[in-house]
DNA sequence: GCTAAAGTTCGGAAATTTCTGAAGGCTTCG
DNA sequence: CGAAGCCTTCAGAAATTTCCGAACTTTAGC
């Protein structure tokens, strides 16, 4: 019962990692690195834990591997390619945000330069640039104090 | 050709909400919200702005009236409602990662719960579970050096 | 080399999301 | 009170996303 409820919470986070930008099948799959017990699993194990087709498994792997969630594993000699979750999987998710602040600030600086100054808009996006550039200049902050804080020395 | 460049911006930006996880016409609509010359706007702007229908931008106003990001302005005898980008749009639309972070932390302590202290999967998430209690500590102090630079006094 | 297991790719089906258009309700003004 | 404008709601259509399944490629072991 309660390895039921286990992964009736590994499908709860997939769920919000769906809302968070992930593919459902990617998340769905992430979900598992995360739950299982053994220390790696190859594709096959994923497509039987989900019930979904080796295709679906492909796709959703090679998506986590391109953005450093999981990495493939030297497999000395076997017939199936062994993949994990990465150490530093939860501080590369959460840097992707990183990515998004940068857009968001190119397109208020392009915005501000469309504008003259004093038109409500020119003051809307001045506003919403300050605000990112302030978020980007945290981050890298935020990042490095958890480095100390989580592997002291 | 420059009001041809400033709606393509407000387009980008749209997009990139979009992947953010608001719904697409509530991101082009905050869009207009965004780079409108006027101070305020009515739905019938949006509509007019975007081409779309009078329904699609009422659903899009709820939406983003609810997570407030714009507010509804006292309208004195008017006929039309009108609406502006409110001037804490910036924060409040990151603040809703607050809520993400939280429902990790529970999914996190939930698997936690779940597995026993040595399996593979229990260090895992709990390396989960103190990257987002991390990241939940740290949430509150930025928003507050934000306010603090942002409107000093 | 041959065989077979494992993984990849991709066309099309299924499911979900998103938008429209029309009907109806509410409010302001004459 | 009546008319007209503005907004809301909702069913269905359109578009997009997502997944499967089959054919193809690659690699390990004999």
């Amino acid at each position: 019962m309660s390895e039921k409820e286990r992964w009736q919470a590994a499908e709860r986070l997939a769920l919000v990692l769906t809302e968070g930008g992930l593919q459902r099948m990617s998340a769905r799959a992430l979900a598992v690195f995360l739950f299982t017990d053994a220390e790696t699993v190859t594709m096959g194990d994923i497509a039987d834990r989900l019930g979904v087709s080796a295709g679906s498994v492909s796709g959703a792997v090679k998506a986590l591997l391109s953005v450093g969630l999981i990495e493939r594993l030297p497999a000395p000699g076997s017939r199936r390619e062994h993949y994990r979750l990465r150490d530093d999987a939860w501080s590369t998710l959460f840097s992707t945000q990183n990515t998004v602040v940068r857009v968001m600030l190119q397109a208020a600086e392009t915005g501000i330069a469309t504008t003259a100054s004093g038109d409500p808009a020119h003051e809307r996006l001045t506003r919403m640039r300050d605000f990112y550039e302030f978020l980007l200049g945290e981050l890298p902050g935020l990042l490095r104090r958890w480095q100390e804080q989580h592997s002291p020395r």
